[in-house]
Parts: C-alpha cells; sequence; structure tokens
DNA sequence: ATGCATGGTGTACGGCGTACACCTGCGGCC
DNA sequence: GGCCGCAGGTGTACGCCGTACACCATGCAT
C-alpha cells in the first residue's frame, strides 16, 4: 500500500523528466528562484538524486534550453529565403516568451548544445540555399545574433511588473534631467492608450528590427557584397 | 606604529571606492567570482561593512556598470547624425569592451539607472536633432538594443578559450550533422591564417551589423516613415 | 546463490547574501 | 571638560545554495 502509494508517486524519473520538471517549475517561480533542491522536492526526491541524470547545473541549464528549442516549428517549405527565415526566426520567438526566463538563460550558456546546432544549422541552410554566399552568411548570422532564435535583449527590462509605480522608467522630478527620454516617453505613453496595457508592442518592434535585417540582407545579396567590399561602398 | 599601518591600509571607504574596487576585482576574478565576501576582503574590511555604502549586491552591480559607462567618451560635435551616433556606440564599445563582465552584467540589470538613463538620452537626442520623429526614434532605439551600449550578445561565447580544443564548435565527428555549420566554420577558420588569432573579427561583425541598421534608419528617414508603414511597403 | 550495475539516500562541507546587535571614535554642544 | 549622537566598521548567526562522497536497495545476468 505504502509501496503502491510510493510507486505512483514516484514515475521512474529519467533526464527527460528532470528536464521537463525544470522547465516548468522555472515557469512557475522563476529562473533566480529554481534551485537543485527545490527541483528534487517538486519530484518527490532527495536533491543528490539529480545528479545521477545532470552532471551539474550548468547542464541543467542546458537541457532546459534544448527543451525549450525543441518547441520550434520545423521550418515550412518557402518559395523564397526570406519569409523562409522570417517564419522560422518568429516561431523561434513563439517558444521563447512561452518561457519567460529562456532568453536569460539562452544568454547565459557559454557553448551551443548539439540542439542548439542542429537550429542554427538549419537557419545557416536558409541563406545558402537563398542564394547567400558562405562569406556573406557568416556576417548575416552575427548580424542576427540573439535575434536569431527570437529574442532581444532590450537594455532594461519592459516585462510587466505588478506595480505600475515602478514601471516608469523615468519619475516625474526627473523628466527635466533627461528631455529625449521624456519626451520619448511620454508619447509612447499616449499611444497605449489604443494598444491597451502599458509599455511597447514588443512583437512590433522585433518584427521592425528583423525586418529592416532582413532587407539590408536582400539588399547586400544582390549586389554581391563580399568582406572586401563594405556597406558603406558602393560596389561598382 | 600599528596604528598607522592600519591608518595607511585604510583610505576611509566610501560608496566611490567600494565601487571601483568592485570593477578592478571583476576584471581580475571574473564576475562570477566576486563576491560581497571577497570584495570587502580586498578592501581589508570585513564583509557587512560594505552594506553601508551599498544597499546590496544588486545596487552594487548598479554602481558596477555606472563606473563602466561613466568611462564612455562625451559626444563629440559632429555634423551628420549617423558619424556622431556612430562613433559614440563605438566608443562605448570600447568601454563596455574592456570590462569582460560588463556585457553580461549590464543585461542582468532589471532598470536603467540614472548614469544610463542619461546616456540613453543623449543618443536619443542625437537622432532628434538628425531629424528623426519621435515615433521612429522610439523604434530606432530599440532596434538597436543592447547595441546601442556596444556589444550584441552573441548565442555562444566566442571569448577566447586557454583550451584551443574547447573553442571547436563543433567536433570533427559532428561534422556530418550539421554540414552548413561546418561549411562556414572551415571558412572561417581559412581566413583565420591572414586575421591571426582564432575566431572571428568580433569589431568588423560589430560594425557591419551596425552600419546595416544606421543605413536603414537613414532610408526610412529619408522616406518620412511612420508606424502605419511598415518597412515592407513603399511609402508613396 | 551471487555479484554487479543502476539509481536513490544521508550526511556534510564550504560558500554565499545579509539581518541584527554591537562597539568605537569623532564633531558639536552645554 | 563632559556629554551625546551618529556615521561607519565589527561579530555573530541564519538560511540558502551546489555538490562531494559513502552508502544502500533493487533487479538482472550468471
Amino acid at each position: 500500500m505504502a509501496q503502491q502509494t510510493e510507486a505512483v508517486r514516484r514515475a521512474p524519473l529519467s533526464r527527460d523528466r528532470v528536464l521537463r520538471a525544470a522547465v516548468a517549475l522555472a515557469d512557475e517561480i522563476g529562473i533566480e528562484a529554481l534551485s537543485m533542491r527545490k527541483l528534487a522536492q517538486q519530484l518527490g526526491v532527495v536533491p543528490m538524486a539529480l545528479y545521477k541524470h545532470v552532471a551539474n547545473k550548468d547542464q541543467l541549464l542546458d537541457g532546459m534550453v534544448d527543451v525549450v528549442v525543441g518547441e520550434i516549428d520545423p521550418p515550412a517549405p518557402e518559395s523564397d529565403w526570406k519569409s523562409a527565415v522570417r517564419q522560422r526566426i518568429l516561431s523561434a520567438r513563439r517558444a521563447l516568451l512561452g518561457h519567460s526566463w529562456a532568453a536569460q538563460v539562452v544568454q547565459s550558456r557559454a557553448r551551443p548544445t548539439p540542439v542548439v546546432l542542429a537550429y542554427m544549422d538549419s537557419v545557416i541552410g536558409m541563406f545558402r540555399t537563398g542564394g547567400f554566399s558562405v562569406d556573406l552568411t557568416h556576417h548575416v548570422m552575427h548580424a542576427l545574433g540573439s535575434r536569431m532564435l527570437g529574442f532581444t535583449q532590450e537594455l532594461f527590462d519592459a516585462s510587466p511588473s505588478p506595480d505600475p509605480e515602478a514601471q516608469a522608467v523615468v519619475v516625474p522630478a526627473d523628466a527635466g534631467k533627461f528631455p529625449y527620454v521624456t519626451e520619448l516617453a511620454m508619447a509612447v505613453a499616449h499611444d497605449e492608450e489604443s494598444v491597451v496595457g502599458q509599455g511597447c508592442d514588443d512583437q512590433f518592434e522585433f518584427e521592425f528590427a528583423l525586418d529592416l535585417l532582413l532587407d539590408g540582407f536582400e539588399r547586400l545579396r544582390q549586389q554581391g557584397w563580399t568582406s572586401a567590399t563594405p556597406s558603406g561602398e558602393k560596389t561598382a
């Protein structure tokens, strides 16, 4: 009986189960509160048990990233490179945004896991088959940076805060010190009346910058850009 | 005597001294190894003494960012907005690159400090006086994101590692699995023979993407872009 | 029956951030 | 001169963290 209860409570535990539980727990309590101890507790197990399935916390985080990257849709067959890349990146964005901690964790990883590498490989492939040279593809990938996975780390966190007071970037008293920031913030706040909810429309900002880059890429591709002809110069 | 030695060892300690010591220590031992305890030790003081000068570790990190941002050159008077912005951002890059931990810490801050805000204000001002509408400036700032402070978080850390083996993104055995990554990596490795040192030329990549964006901004400005006319459409 | 591998357990260590009570020395005041 | 207040350095302690290491339970191959 007690045996049975135990058996029920304890599905056998595996790397996969550990990772999925970690993702769920981080979703719930936030990444900074996620600890090996709490994760173990959640799984009804002693902390050290986890170490039979992941080498250490770093590897746990790597695995969590893999889970999220695994949620990205496979590439849809598209005619032109631009819509293929665009669609894939926006899918990545959807996956990443589903886990508020994901962007931060991705950035903290020292090296890409095979899963991330596979994703990158497929994106590189889209450019190559789209007519980009190896050289241009290389620089284009760097220019994308984290945007390739659907996020840009903003300089400050615009995520909604429970306290609307704390949301204000600049308090009224400082308005005079930062005239341009204030002007901009007020203009944005005004627009909000139509958009509902405070802050900017992150999705719009993301697509704005993404399209700006993709358009730039296309322009360079068409003019046969190479490292030897910096973007400022005109090719003959 | 012993008194004197103590007096010498102990300059009076202040918020500023604490922050500068923290920056120096982080430069030396890395940000992840920086702790309140080690910082106190470095200053010849007991850990809790620091709390008379900074509220907590988060505020210490905020202060460290301020020190780095304070190293950015003031804006030089320039004729056109593009070279003004470009020059300022590249100066920010110089400052940030001087402290290997800086980019990571900047990204981890929840809200901008007044010092960071002042920097942003001056960048916004360059766009506004350069003929950008409030609307376009807003989106342009988002598009810049962390690049405004001179760095882009790459998806994986390309910083030099002591072990050249560990440097390889993809080990030979996996070459078949990631054909495009491999193709690209090999092409880059080839170029390296001329550039000396492994990895890509980060400065080139940064300027490549920066110029791509700035050129895109200029194009939008010239055509009188507004939120109502997405980048894909042609304005009349 | 036996031995071995797999995986969960218990204990323990060293490090962290920091709350809180305390002490000490100095400047201003009567 | 005697006193007080207060800024700033101290000591102790708590609760959390990641994880090393020795142990033990189980089930399977022999």
